[in-house]
DNA sequence: TTTATTAAGATTGAATACAAAGAACAAACA
DNA sequence: TGTTTGTTCTTTGTATTCAATCTTAATAAA
């Protein structure tokens, strides 16, 4: 009679891990800016907590590189440089790499399928004026090929570099007239996997990258 | 009269991050030990602080990787196995390779003289038995390379996934018969650089990492 | 003996309180 | 006018408090 009042326990999320993907968001949207302070009590009352669960979100932001603090002064959303940008790409670059070479090793059949999905949605996002829809599935045909490496603790680092971006790319994504272009890369990729080659697969990936690299500087520019 | 009033207020550090600190240290150390548990008020009172910064740095090692909480029943110190093992080092891999074509790149002639010299600084420590020093000097080599790659989005992360290991390494480092090798390893990687020989670098890295991989792996089927 | 049940204690989650540092602004002085 | 000093207000750092949940150990029931 009682088995039904199994409640949802396991839908409980401490209030730092509300509070953090709330701020996490806001920052990756651009609600709150590069630079701009998060005043504890500010955005304690803001979202209705104390200022406890915030201070804790704050140190995970940190820790995450989107926000920094200085001593006695606060917390502030963090700013990327253009050599900052320089430096993760860098990093993802060659991370990417390391991916597709997991990736094509591991890959699934399911996973391969999952793929191809994942490609049809973001050209069927492309064709909507949904900005919000067609990041997300760009980003994850990506998660896919990332998943498909089967190595937690890269597929960690890897989100966590492109995070880092993720800001300033939402600028890139804005202009239709690249569309085109990824999409078709986006084939080639699937291309690659079909057949195996991985260094096909990582040229492509780096070529992919890379045609990010001055658009995002451009709006990086701007901010300064 | 006045003038050597100006003290030291540049070395103040929040609690937090002493605590942070401190539990780190320990951790990498091995005092506190995989799978035990970090409860706040046994850590507050024994390091004479309230909870409060002891939360902060829970929630840091936490982004570190070196602690794991489970909301409401409390952190402890991250378990390795050796599938993470396994992960971590491959990323590491990927980022040493990264790390020596920076570097090729962009050491500097002074750059250059310090590897040496803590080159010879980790052949001297070899020669006590100071285990502690022996490891120091061993990182303080790898050190330098990563500076000399002049990314510090990199070596940040390498750092972070180098730590994620530290702890099983010191047990490596422990065995003196592995010296030998190590100080030859090294020697052979300042040769790389002399002749700015970047296949050749990252050829050596890498076995000079896969070189710990046995052995840590041992001591991580210890544990459990 | 084993399994449920429950009460007590321990531990985490979150809010509040208080102290200390920093920022902003105004009054005093050159 | 411009600089300096003092005062007040804001904000962060840390401690403390209270509530909720988990663990445990003891007790009762099978």
């Amino acid at each position: 009679m009682t088995e039904n009042l199994t409640l949802q326990m396991d839908d409980y999320l401490p209030l730092r891990d509300v509070v953090f993907n709330t701020l996490r968001e806001a920052i990756l949207k651009g609600e709150l800016k590069p630079g701009e302070r998060l005043m504890e009590m500010h955005l304690a009352t803001k979202l209705g907590v104390s200022r406890t669960p915030i201070r804790e979100a704050i140190r995970m932001l940190e820790h995450e590189g989107l926000a920094v603090t200085i001593p006695r002064k606060g917390a502030q959303v963090a700013k990327m440089t253009e050599k900052d940008l320089q430096d993760v790409l860098e990093v993802r670059d060659a991370l990417d790499a390391l991916a597709v070479v997991c990736a094509c090793e591991r890959m699934t059949d399911a996973q391969f399928v999952e793929l191809k999905e994942a490609m049809k949605a973001f050209e069927d996002a492309t064709r909507t004026d949904d900005v919000r829809k067609i990041v997300e599935t760009d980003e994850a045909f990506h998660d896919v090929i990332y998943a498909a490496a089967a190595n937690p603790k890269l597929e960690n680092i890897i989100n966590s570099a492109r995070e880092q971006m993720y800001r300033y790319r939402y600028e890139y994504v804005k202009n239709p007239s690249v569309y085109a272009q990824l999409i078709a890369e986006h084939k080639t990729i699937i291309d690659g996997f079909d057949r195996r080659d991985v260094e096909f697969l990582k040229k492509i990936m780096h070529t992919h990258l890379a045609n990010q690299i001055n658009a995002v500087r451009e709006v990086i520019r701007e901010q300064k």
